[in-house]
DNA sequence: GGAGTATATTCGTAATATCGAATAAGGAGC
DNA sequence: GCTCCTTATTCGATATTACGAATATACTCC
């Protein structure tokens, strides 16, 4: 899929890309639950409204959210319902993954031994 | 899942990161095939040697693939099936993905009125 | 031990991401 | 028109990433 094209290499890059933020996988966790406003997200993740505006600008260029105005305020949803089973894919990974992954320790490189 | 836990989170979007290029995607979708010598890779995707051990170390890192010696060479193996799942979801939404989001061009939103 | 092969890491640099602060822009109501 | 509320964009500083080149490490064979 990825080997033999490299535009589509590049798209799903750019998808993966979008969801490699925790303030991003959050705002996408709270629209998969429904369209929700601006405002809100600011509120639920405390975060500052500039920072929530760029995230969300950065998930509509990946083309993971929609826009829509309504009225003063504006409604994100979802995209693609394909959204909400990466995200879950991410959690269940997420929940088993050994602790080793997160915490930029050294690493263990085989150091030989094993094997 | 990620709004009420934080870790969780960060590692989702780590997994996400290690996505998040097209030489890491295109080696785990030679991965998924079975497990690939790194000799394999440079050779396969047309980059340095150490371009690819690089990528490897982002998702070995990131706990997708796991690298076993097997005399000189290493071998290395998706770790857990789901990211063969994760793979084609990425597959599916980049196929359907309305172009303007890959160029890096200047974003057509709503925009309603024209301007 | 030495030479050769396969893989990993370090270093320097250019490109990109993230964030807050400030500012701009859309819309409602007066 | 002006003001308030909501959202978007720009700017500047800092941090992170990607890459090649060079170097280091692990292993095999002689």
């Amino acid at each position: 899929m990825f080997l033999e094209d490299d535009l589509k290499a590049a798209r799903a890059a750019e998808i993966a890309h979008a969801l490699a933020h925790p303030a991003r996988l959050q705002i996408l966790e709270s629209l998969a639950a429904g369209g929700v406003y601006v405002m809100d997200l600011t509120r639920t993740l405390g975060r500052r409204q500039a920072n929530i505006s760029q995230h969300l600008a950065v998930l509509r260029e990946a083309g993971l959210v929609r826009a829509e105005r309504e009225g003063m305020a504006v409604r994100y949803t979802l995209r693609r319902e394909a959204v909400g089973q990466l995200l879950a894919l991410l959690d269940s990974l997420a929940a088993d993954l050994p602790l080793r992954a997160v915490g930029r320790r050294r690493r263990c490189r085989g150091r030989r031994g094993r094997r």
